[in-house]
DNA sequence: GCAAAATATTTGCCTTGACAACTATTGCCG
DNA sequence: CGGCAATAGTTGTCAAGGCAAATATTTTGC
């Protein structure tokens, strides 16, 4: 292995240690905001919030394109959405010119939900980022780009 | 300072993004050290090449501290020390001075396989960071390292 | 128009990991 | 010493997520 041209010695030199760094990274910020939710009296998975947060982002959209922004498989999704719709945070509305597809649209409360959760994940990423100018913020997010980009490529 | 292809006012200012990019990121990179561990004829989940993997950085240690390590549960833990000790990779030894601890070690055919799976991993993590010259690299860590501290100071 | 392929969602099955209860052993402190 | 808390590991139980098969509907090709 070449190990030259690095001053720490270390760290620039063994890029494994990128996957430990952001497994932490990700675990403790998704415990943070299940957290915060706690603390906040709502009673809500990571998933359920990402699903409610997704919808109330961009407006209401099939299950199929809900859960593939999500990243997460149509099986386990749908019983996500069992859960939210019982809590009646959001419907199933059927769409009359495709009757395979379902329009997951908010319910008011979900709407209401949303706001609220909203603030819990920012104070999560707040508490992640305090300290840090905006520079490198900038910097992280066009690193971290980069990182995801270079992954996804096929070749 | 580079603000290519980000209107500045969205990404600096919207700390939330972070979390879903390191998601993305982390899933990722699991999934392509996962496929890289497949492609080259290694049954092994995730979970099991990282305790291999540290077993086989820092030589042999207690199952707690190694669960510790891994910020893996014990009651998960010891089931993956099953399945690694039924392949014969690692074995549980019996601590004289202690009798509640194990001591665990890799096999002979264990330092083998470790020594094939690093490779795997270091394919995936050289992948990531292709095209980053070592001064974003080194910039790189040293931003994660602070978010991570961030994180976890209780406040 | 109709059979076959494609798409959207659901269900069942299975694996993984979290958590708490349990056993065995050790350390603490009277 | 003797009781009691602390520690190490294991086991049982459960929820979450991945995957494949099943169902319903639409699209495609002929």
């Amino acid at each position: 292995m070449t190990s030259r041209s690095t001053p720490a010695g270390i760290t620039a030199a063994s890029p494994f240690q990128l996957c430990s760094l952001i497994g932490r990274i990700r675990a403790e910020l998704v415990g943070r905001i299940e957290q915060e939710l706690i603390e906040n009296g709502f009673e809500l998975s990571f998933s359920q919030y990402l699903a409610l947060k997704k919808l109330g982002v961009e407006g209401p959209m099939t299950a199929g394109e809900l859960a593939r922004a999500l990243r997460h498989n149509p099986g386990a999704f749908t019983r996500i959405l069992d859960k939210l719709e019982q809590s009646d945070y959001l419907r199933r509305v059927p769409d009359p010119a495709d009757r395979r597809t379902l329009r997951i649209e908010l319910t008011s409360s979900g709407r209401g939900l949303w706001r609220k959760i909203n603030a819990c994940g920012e104070r999560a990423a707040e508490r992640a980022m305090r300290g840090t100018p905006d520079r490198d913020r900038l910097q992280l997010h066009t690193l971290l780009n980069r990182v995801l980009d270079n992954l996804r490529k096929e070749d």
